[in-house]
RNA sequence: CGGGAAGUAGCUCAGCCUGGUAGAGCACUGCCUUCGGGAGGCAGGGGCCGGAGGUUCGAAUCCUCUCUUCCCGACCA
């Protein structure tokens, strides 16, 4: 009898589910400060496996890192007006750097320590960056200016939940200024694209790729880009985002050159960020209802080997057999890196071991125990492929050699399966003949847990604002206009003027 | 920030109404028997009952405040 490796799956209670999984996984853990998590090695070890890929193609496009304040003084945010107001609801402000005692046994912020400006803890850096932009570029020679940072940042968000939407998380932000549009448009664009390869590519998650309407922008962005990838419970998640700033931040923050002709010009600004949130995507792109099933490329370890123990004087020999078959997994290679391979020899029984493993989503356990060790062979199990169809456990018994030789290539098979079979989820979850939003969210039709795209005329004002209004009843949001979508050639899904573009619908995280 | 619910052992929770020495299952430690689909028996360890005040001879229990978490809203590049 198959028995899941937790207490709630996906069809019964997907919030539940997510929280499970972080849990048992060992992901992530509250802390106790209000929306701020704790994460464990083996969250934290996937985050470190997606910085050093995206942090490869972030300098493989010329972009350098940096490193800015995490304190940021108000007055910087008040520059920009549209910034300052989008961010305003969700900074946290520093006031005093002293604490006193109040004479009851507890310290207080002391009065005396007041400072003379408020500092934010960094919800974002435009500001602080732009002010050493401003010092950095003085020449059309200067330009394009390309950095990049790796940071925490603090958006104190209403409601929280692990990964997606958390107090505190950590980031990368790219911050460039270029002589015109054109090069600052070709940036952001350049910065999606990367987004998108990454998800992909390292996340297997796929994604939509697209421009975001105008009431989804960044505060203060010209215009806003954002990869959006479908949950299984059919929710969107924006992945990622890039932003063409315009001039507005450079305006404000004094970002002038002089060009070839001798004239001073203001700086075209973009800025784009993925974060700690992409974690809690793959979570629920590639979750099962035995836990994670973690992405070869961003998995800590990629192949974990469990050596079936017994206290018994053969015990040395088992380990002997699992080190040299370590030894011999390190020397493979996949997606051109060495095998990340773990001996997890902790003294904990081999059968407990395995399934804390699979709740983890280790790509491939491997189990060692005496037989196998007479035999020259290695019990091989595939964290996608757990069961057979009869309900057991797939465990293949494999010789040596031959696990030598398909390990690499099993990870590779892993990782590409992953995302074929998320990438069929979506497409077929994303319905492009819809005639009634209503019915298809609502009522009979309520099961369709998915996006819908329909063609619109991209109104703005207050024509725009009724159409998020209406959507806003039926708890829908526009995610954005998808980029190499076919051209649109008929009425607008809303307004019935001519559309120009196609958008993507859907509920959201 | 509004409306609900909840915080007691690592986890899931009982106890609270009706105040009187802190409980269960799982997990953990030790020993024995087991061992390739999450083993069983026996014996143990572990909690200022989220925090602070108050009522009381006495508070996990009653009252007030506060912090945190979850659900529904609002909010959310």
């Amino acid at each position: 009898m198959k028995k899941n490796a937790l207490s709630v799956t996906r069809e019964q209670d997907f919030a539940a589910w997510y929280q499970e999984v972080i849990q048992q996984a060992d992901l992530a853990e509250e802390s106790g400060v209000r929306g701020c998590m704790v994460i464990r090695p083996w969250g934290y070890g996937m985050w470190e496996r997606i910085q050093k890929l995206m942090d490869a193609e972030i300098k493989a496009a010329g972009v350098e890192n940096c490193y800015f304040p995490l304190f940021i003084p108000l007055s910087f945010f008040e520059k920009e007006a549209d910034h300052v107001e989008g961010f305003a609801k969700e900074m946290a402000v520093v006031t005093h750097h002293r604490l006193v005692s109040d004479g009851k046994g507890k310290l207080v912020p002391d009065p005396e320590s007041k400072l003379e400006e408020p500092l934010v803890v960094r919800p974002t850096s435009e500001t602080v960056i732009g002010a050493a932009m401003s010092r950095w570029v003085q020449s059309w020679r200067d330009l394009p200016l390309l950095v990049n940072q790796w940071a925490n940042v603090v958006r104190w968000e209403m409601r929280t939940r692990m990964f997606l939407r958390t107090s505190e998380f950590l980031w990368q932000e790219g911050h460039t200024a270029h002589v015109d549009k054109a090069d600052a448009m070709s940036e952001t664009l350049r910065a999606l694209e990367m987004y998108r390869a990454f998800a992909e590519g390292p996340l297997a998650m796929p994604v939509v790729a697209g421009e975001k309407p105008e009431n989804e922008r960044f505060p203060g962005a010209v215009a806003t880009y954002s990869i959006e990838a479908m949950m299984q419970d059919g929710k969107a998640l924006q992945a990622g985002t890039s932003h063409y700033l315009g001039t507005g931040f450079a305006e404000a923050s004094g970002i002038k050159y002089q060009d070839k002709d001798g004239g001073q010009q203001f700086a075209h600004t973009t800025s784009w960020g993925v974060s700690t949130r992409m974690i809690g995507g793959v979570i629920m792109t590639h979750g099962d209802d035995d836990g994670l099933r973690c992405p070869p490329q961003i998995a800590p370890h990629q192949i974990v080997i469990v050596p079936m123990l017994r206290e018994t004087p053969e015990d040395e020999a088992v380990l002997e057999y699992c080190r040299s078959l370590r030894m011999e997994l390190l020397k493979q290679s996949a997606f051109g890196e060495p095998l990340r391979v773990l001996l997890d020899t902790k003294a904990i029984k081999a059968s407990n071991k395995r399934w804390a493993w699979v709740k983890k989503g280790a790509p491939i356990i491997i189990e060692v125990g005496p037989r196998d060790v007479a035999e020259g062979k290695a019990a091989v199990l595939r964290r996608d492929r757990l069961y057979k169809d009869d309900g057991k456990l797939a465990t293949a018994f494999t010789p040596r050699d031959e696990c030598m030789a398909t390990a690499g290539a099993m990870l590779e098979d892993i990782q590409s399966g992953l995302y074929a079979e998320a990438k069929a989820r979506m497409e077929a979850n994303i319905r492009r003949d819809i005639s009634d939003l209503a019915a298809h969210f609502q009522g009979d039709e309520a099961k369709f847990k998915g996006w819908v795209e329909v063609q619109w005329a991209r109104p703005t004002g207050a024509a725009l604002t009724q159409i998020v209004e209406k959507l806003k009843t039926l708890k829908l949001t526009m995610r954005n206009a998808p980029l190499g979508s076919a051209p649109a050639d008929g009425p607008c899904f809303f307004t019935g003027a001519p559309a120009v573009e196609r958008i993507l619908i859907g509920r959201t995280y």
